[in-house]
DNA sequence: TCCGTGTGAACGACC
DNA sequence: TTCACACGGA
């Protein structure tokens, strides 16, 4: 036993031998603080607790999994397997289904997922008749998220004045009764949010006594990592659950901060030591990742920082090389650089693809660096953005299963009912709705028993709904006999779903149908996996609950040597060799939305101390002069965190001779003062923005040609990748027709491939605003 | 009722 | 670029 704990330094030691009571750990990035959650559980054990009675929760389920996988390797696996260890949500959702009942829940709940719950406001906002420009669905949403986070329940929210004074100054007076509708149409559809998971949890712990009695002689040991990340509603479930036996131990860094957006409150970690007695507090402050000048260069952007805890971080580690800071014209030359230096870096150092990371504040900003490497064949993979769960193909099936599982499940019910179409309608889905509303019943209840009810409907379209009815439920008595994967398989076939995907012979519909097939075999591998570890029956609900609470991290198998390429927030917990921190502009990194407060700036600036210290031996920080947003070329300033970044640190690439041209680009930088900012590379001219209302469009027009899917239909000998329809079809002089702005005169063309433009004067501008898709161009004669 | 097409608008990070 | 929605013909 002794023998892992003499792996620990001092500093770490202490933490992880310090049973019982109420205790904080202060890591430093790169400490080792997995290490001291991972060793302190092993300790636990062998001292004698019931790895039953221990909770740990992590912030990713891939982070549970490998501690789990960790512990079990030093207490062996039939100990380690009764550990409940995993996200916030993922174990209060097991928690919630078996105590569904009490809160009037069936046991295998839907969880809906953000783009559940925006449908459903969508629809709501509609149905009241409310302006949809006052009432946006993505701010109602994230305004109930945020009231649910903060335990501010409907009942809450209308006995407080203040909420309902706020709303109504903000010209959305209903915002009330949109919450109310939002949250009886989830409890009438046996949905739960993700906020719920965490609010429902905390009713269940306040409302039932016993419940939480029960809980807390459960979890006598709970472990809490990121815990600067928890918001009130999770703060509030670990004050519960550790009252009885205060054996709370929570570990995080309050310079990692960085969720203030889904509620996070720093105070959480800043306050700890008010809200236990007697409080053990430990610093881990040696770095055991990074440079000294990564280390330096991170603190020195911290120490901006107002709001924070003392702590030093400092490292033994070699001094290591300088931030590279490298400038380019363009997203497109940034993302050149980038995949370049990667690749000759690869090759100098004989280094693997897995040893860099790419790292943005956005997920759009992931395509010019894609392209970029797929141009130097790098393989890498992207996480995040739109996961594979999400993909519409694949959310098409797991409705079917949702379905099936529950059938009130609303969102997935209007999602499949007809698609494939089968001739029910939005007229017919609405009479529905109407009625379901009135019965108080689900839509699936009131198909059920159409006959009995005033819904005015043909007898076709009837029968139609019978047929559904009768399909779903074959399936749900198949769903008695056969396990998920041969359910998911029928289904897919069944319903038409495969054929209809078949239909569509692009590569877009050919990788739908392989997208089917990979969920398929991922059902197959779930259903093995959990018949082998036998604490699991391997049902739909649990997987439906996995999928529901996943993410790309958490399926990342790591086997294959891709670069990776992810959002700084994503990146949080993991570690790279070699990090390119991109895109740092102003407006972008800081995010411009981010620049109203000072507290706002300051998590901006934790966010950037987080991206830095991912890297281990070498950072890179890039911006690009101008850049495409939302389809046009934005000039941007470089970010206001490379200059923060004490300068001995810093290794400016900025070729010599352009500075001697040009002095102010690095006064720009250090934000000294600059005379003259027009100095700056101007990119080729924007595209004249017609007003509406406008007649004519004048004058000869910049077509940004891109070298995407679009392309395809235009032309049957279009190379979407290397842009030879270009060279082929679309040469000066060409007579090229347009679908908005009819036909023009091809003038001129400048540049290949992704970056190529084209100059066009249309004969007829239209009279609307210009917005140019190279896939409406069609060359005529 | 379905579906292709055109149009306008949005566009932040995540469990 | 991508999405949701409106329109009009089939």
């Amino acid at each position: 036993m002794e023998k892992y704990l003499s792996q620990l330094n001092e500093a770490q030691l202490a933490p992880t031998i310090q049973m019982n009571g109420p205790m904080i750990v202060i890591a430093g990035a790169g400490s080792g603080k997995t290490r001291v959650l991972t060793y302190r559980i092993a300790y636990l054990m062998h001292k004698g607790i019931d790895p039953f009675n221990i909770l740990s929760l992590t912030f990713t389920n891939k982070a549970a999994r490998e501690m789990k996988e960790r512990i079990a390797s030093i207490v062996g696996q039939s100990e380690a397997k009764n550990l409940w260890m995993g996200t916030f949500h993922s174990v209060f959702a097991k928690i919630l289904r078996i105590e569904a009942d009490r809160l009037g829940y069936p046991a295998n709940f839907t969880i809906y997922d953000a783009q559940d719950s925006q449908r459903l406001i969508s629809s709501i906002i509609k149905e009241m008749g409310l302006d949809k420009e006052l009432y946006k669905y993505k701010s109602v949403f994230s305004r109930i998220s945020s009231y649910k986070n903060s335990l501010i329940t409907v009942r809450a929210y209308f006995q407080n004045p203040e909420l309902i004074e706020a709303d109504t100054m903000a010209r959305r007076p209903r915002l009330g009764d949109i919450y109310k509708e939002y949250v009886d149409r989830c409890f009438k559809s046996g949905a739960m949010d993700f906020d719920d998971l965490l609010l429902k949890t905390n009713e269940l712990l306040t409302r039932f006594p016993e419940v939480l009695a029960k809980y807390q002689d459960r979890f006598r040991y709970i472990l809490v990592d990121e815990y600067q990340d928890t918001n009130h509603s999770q703060y509030l479930i670990v004050r519960a659950l550790s009252d009885r036996f205060q054996n709370i131990c929570v570990v995080g860094d309050d310079a990692q901060s960085i969720y203030a957006f889904r509620g996070a409150n720093i105070n959480n970690i800043l306050n700890f030591q008010k809200d236990y007695d007697d409080v053990k507090m430990f610093r881990l402050e040696q770095n055991y990742r990074s440079t000294k000048t990564i280390v330096n260069a991170a603190n020195s952007i911290i120490d901006k920082n107002e709001t924070k805890l003392d702590k030093v971080v400092w490292t033994a580690n070699d001094e290591g090389n300088k931030i590279k800071v490298n400038r380019s014209m363009t997203d497109g030359e940034e993302g050149r650089y980038v995949a370049s230096t990667i690749f000759e870096t690869k090759m100098n150092e004989q280094l693997n693809h897995s040893d860099f990371a790419i790292l943005y504040r956005t997920n759009a900003q992931s395509r010019s660096m894609e392209d970029a490497l797929r141009k130097r064949d790098i393989p890498y993979r992207i996480y995040g953005g739109l996961s594979f769960y999400q993909r519409k193909e694949i959310k098409d099936v797991l409705s079917y299963l949702r379905i099936i599982i529950n059938p009130s499940d609303e969102e997935a019910l209007k999602r499949v009912i007809n698609f494939p179409p089968r001739g029910i309608g939005q007229t017919t889905i609405d009479k529905l709705l109407i009625a379901a509303n009135g019965y108080k019943r689900s839509i699936f209840e009131v198909m059920k028993h159409i006959d009995k009810t005033e819904v005015k409907i043909n007898s076709g379209t009837k029968n139609k709904l019978q047929d559904f009815v009768t399909m779903v439920e074959s399936f749900q008595a198949m769903n008695e006999s056969v396990n998920a994967f041969e359910l998911a398989d029928h289904v897919a076939k069944t319903t038409g779903l495969i054929k209809e995907f078949n239909k569509d012979t692009t590569p877009e519909g050919v990788a739908k149908v392989e997208n089917i097939e990979e969920l398929l075999n991922g059902i197959k591998d779930f259903v093995e996996e959990q018949k082998e570890l036998a604490d699991t029956t391997g049902s739909l609900t649990e997987f439906l609950e996995d999928v529901a609470l996943a993410t790309d991290l958490d399926n990342d198998t790591g086997e294959d040597d891709r670069v990776a390429l992810m959002t700084i927030h994503l990146a949080k917990g993991l570690e790279f060799p070699y990090v390119f921190i991109v895109g740092l502009e102003e407006d972008l990194f800081p995010s411009a939305m981010s620049m109203n407060t000072r507290s706002e700036l300051e998590e901006e600036r934790r966010l950037f101390y987080v991206a830095l210290t991912r890297a281990e031996k070498q950072a890179y920080l890039t911006y690009a002069v101008s850049r495409y947003r939302w389809g046009k070329l934005v000039d941007s300033d470089p970010s206001r965190f490379i200059q923060e970044i004490d300068e001995e640190y810093l290794d400016i690439l900025t070729p010599i001779e352009e500075r001697r041209m040009n002095p102010m680009l690095d006064a720009n930088i250090f934000g000294d003062d600059v005379p003259n900012r027009n100095i700056r590379f101007k990119p080729a001219k924007q595209l004249p923005i017609q007003k509406k209302g406008a007649t004519k469009m004048q004058g000869p027009v910049k077509v940004p040609v891109n070298t995407s899917k679009n392309l395809k239909p235009v032309s049957s000998t279009a190379d979407a990748e290397s842009g030879n329809l270009f060279d082929n079809k679309l040469v000066a002089g060409n007579i090229v027709k347009h679908l908005r702005f009819g036909k023009g005169e091809v003038l001129k063309i400048e540049g290949a491939g992704a970056d190529t433009k084209a100059e066009i004067k249309f004969e007829n501008g239209g009279n609307k605003k210009l917005l140019l898709r190279f896939a409406k161009l069609e060359v005529i004669g």
